[in-house]
DNA sequence: ATATTTTTAATGGTCCTACCATTAAAGGAG
DNA sequence: CTCCTTTAATGGTAGGACCATTAAAAATAT
């Protein structure tokens, strides 16, 4: 380090504690490689050695880890640490957790989600087969069978997530997902069950317009189906007071540290 | 428990530990509101006697709790566990991870950023102020004036954040700041100075499209842009042997669980 | 021999106690 | 009033103990 950096900018102090020291060397051999999905790591008390700290501490770095998504801890013996297959399930909830904190409204979340859907569409319509499609529409059609609002919104999801497959491009699944549990927070409410047969209906339209490689067809149907939903679930978060969920953003004037 | 159930449809068992109870509760709180940004959580012993767990449980579920950012754990008297403002750090980590282990190859990386960034050209050519432009400017030639590759990475990075903030769409900077952490780390190589100040002209070009309000023509400078970087990226990825890093996600056939 | 049951040892999950380093506030000296 | 010292609260770490679970090994029955 040199001593009389005329720059008066200092690198900010921060204890390293333990187990994100352990953490860091554990990510380290996963993007070097040297660790890959299915190995397993040494058990606690001989990690702990090996890194000579206590087992505490070691517990608290793979306690990360896992929530990480990156490990698995299983019990009993032949039991221990696995590396993952990550899943994108960790993204999701970090993402979830962002919004809850209140750092993204409504507004901004329906208008990422407009757009990511049709670039999706335009991509799933150039690169879909014939087995999506066929998918999508089973989807639909399982859509028109079930009755709970659950059930009907799992299909939904799963909707969305064919088709981001369909783009052959995992990052926009990864997208839609995390959108989607977002938003699911907000679908409730009474006419939610009118809006349905419509709902359906346009899936459909959408699979008919992406047969057709029609992208721009496709696209239009897209943005006119979650415009639709869009409007109502805004309607209900008035309607309902918003249980102090999202919105409430910038009105708290929440700043970082 | 009913012992001749017809339907052979079982709930999967899942042992409830701990800290992932206290880890819910908490959450529960944030997303109903009890809980906001800025509160102070009681004392790690106060806390553990009140969820009658030991200290070491509680820990391990603070501790999941920091990684996730959700709050921060400061030390000395007065100190303890702080709601944090979600930073989108955490969201670019989990990404990070997940293509660490595998499941995402540098072509789609690729092709997200291009649809990523095409959306936040358009969107910020509508909405982006003079002050945006002007900071756009101002990193660019500041971009010039550095001469580290990790410096210019830096500036690199800032022209991309403060391009998505004129979107006024905070999602999209978590979308931007996750793809720019992610390919970082292809960005290295001999040839890459070279490139520089072709780059940063680019830079100039978008800025001078978007003050002209020229969506189209900034769209397409964009795309030039990256598709140069990429180019060069793919080029010293495959020259270097890639230390196993990204796109050996299809060959080993990773599958979930 | 084979199948079934029992035992055993390894391992993560939890609890407990103790101590250290840090920090802000209270108290004391000048 | 200012500066220094002391003090108490708090997170971080250490280390030991015990429990529940699990798969393998051993014992037993068939």
């Amino acid at each position: 380090m040199k001593t009389s950096s005329p720059a008066p900018s200092f690198a900010p102090i921060k204890t390293q504690r333990a187990f994100e020291v352990i953490c860091e060397q554990i990510r380290g051999q996963l993007a070097a490689g040297t660790l890959k999905t299915g190995d397993k790591l040494p058990a606690e008390r001989e990690l702990a050695a090996e890194f000579q700290v206590s087992r505490s501490a070691l517990r608290e770095a793979l306690r990360s880890l896992e929530v990480a998504g990156i490990i698995r801890n299983v019990k009993g013996v032949k039991g221990g640490a696995f590396i993952q297959s990550a899943e994108p399930d960790r993204i999701v909830q970090a993402m979830q957790d962002y919004v809850h904190l209140g750092n993204v409204s409504l507004d901004e979340l329906t208008e990422a989600r407009l757009a990511t859907q049709d670039i999706i569409v335009r991509l799933a319509c150039e690169r879909a087969s014939e087995a999506d499609f066929a998918e999508l529409e089973a989807i639909a059609e399982r859509t028109r069978q079930e009755n709970g609002v659950e059930a009907r919104y799992e299909c939904a999801a799963d909707y969305y997530r064919v088709l981001a497959r369909a783009t052959k491009n995992r990052m926009f699944g990864i997208f839609v997902d995390s959108l989607s549990a977002i938003l699911h927070e907000f679908v409730q409410g009474p006419d939610y069950e009118t809006l349905q047969e419509a709902l359906i209906e346009s899936r459909f339209k959408l699979v008919r317009h992406l047969r057709a490689r029609d992208a721009d067809a496709a696209a239009v149907e897209m943005r006119k189906h979650l415009e639709r939903v869009h409007r109502h679930v805004r309607k209900n978060l008035k309607a309902q007071d918003a249980p102090a969920k999202v919105g409430k953003a910038r009105a708290k004037g929440a700043r970082p540290d």
